[in-house]
DNA sequence: CTTTAAACTAAACGATAGTTTAGTTATTTA
DNA sequence: TAAATAACTAAACTATCGTTTAGTTTAAAG
């Protein structure tokens, strides 16, 4: 019975995304999301809550857009080497933006306390854990190898992927290159 | 001609560093560092200039105490096995203190940007390059490898240890130690 | 058209951020 | 022992934080 919103919220959100990809939770305030998202302050409270819930839906707009890398891998049947395939992707992704800041993900993960918002801390080991189910099904569609030895694989890949994600930040493409190539150096 | 501090700067950047370590820098305000310093703000201010400073020399009492590890493996001449060591070493010193918060010069790498203090950039950078010269000196203590293999493997084991250092914030020591091998494996 | 309620603008909120200052205490040294 | 000066305490400072509220505009529904 009234007014339309004269924004989309997937379409502000990915800007505060952006934001806080660039700059980090903390160091992003309500000022700065305001102008980057084009929107009053009251409009992104009464449409996410708080600044809280405008970094929840940031990571998952996020994880999304990772997702859509992360399908292409849960389609191929390459084994091991899609996974490498989707390392390299995975570099490409960080640098979409102009800015080198890694991962989203990992940067929160580095960032948040033990006092962090349950939610966001729910998506983020969720996320986490999906990636590694995805590294672990690719896995088994190499040699014969067993589920202890298949786990174990997963993880160092997974953990690998917080380095590279580090690595991103700091590295040259040069040495992000052979990282990469030294993880699958035995495949 | 007048009176003397009542407190030690570097007991006081210790107690600092901890605070740091375990909140990040944005996190960690002023007055959370008055308390668990136990001085005054202006004293804070009289010895260390600002927040900067104060994060500044924390970080540097920080490398200092990674240096202890350090030194242990400039002095070994294991080779690859002897930064294995470090490795194991490395995740038990970040379980030194009581919350699992990875490594300070990790975190805070993680978590600046570009606007950073110049000061606390240079120490980050030069403490990395410092640690894969020490990766690199052991390294050439193996088999007869060329120093352009060196100079890769010594950038691959540098990453290793940022995907490390997230990793104990994050994962369980077996899979910490999995991690570990999985690096060696071929050692 | 009029009613009605949601979405807008913009200003204000209290709390806390990092930093500085005024005034007091203490100790060295001449 | 007195003068000088650095370190102390505690309060104030301005700016900005995240959040809320009061008042205006807009458009859907009766």
């Amino acid at each position: 019975m009234a007014r339309r919103k004269e924004y989309i919220e997937e379409e502000v959100i990915e800007k505060a995304m952006n934001l806080f990809w660039k700059n980090g939770y903390e160091t992003t305030s309500m000022q700065m999301l305001e102008k980057e998202m084009g929107i009053n302050k009251f409009s992104i409270y009464s449409s996410f809550g708080n600044k809280n819930g405008v970094f929840l839906e940031s990571i998952k707009c996020y994880t999304k857009k990772l997702n859509r890398l992360l399908s292409k891998l849960k389609a191929s049947a390459n084994g091991i080497v899609g996974i490498k395939e989707y390392f390299y992707e995975f570099i490409e992704f960080t640098k979409e933006t102009e800015f080198g800041k890694g991962c989203l993900v990992t940067n929160t993960a580095n960032e948040i306390g033990e006092g962090a918002d349950e939610r966001i801390k729910k998506v983020l080991t969720e996320f986490t854990e999906e990636v590694k189910q995805v590294f672990a099904n690719c896995l088994r569609q190499d040699a014969s190898t067993n589920e202890e030895t298949i786990e174990q694989q997963a993880d160092f890949l997974l953990i690998s992927m917080f380095g590279l994600s580090s690595a991103t930040r700091i590295f040259t493409k040069k040495q992000l290159d052979n990282y990469i190539e030294n993880i699958f150096k035995n495949s």
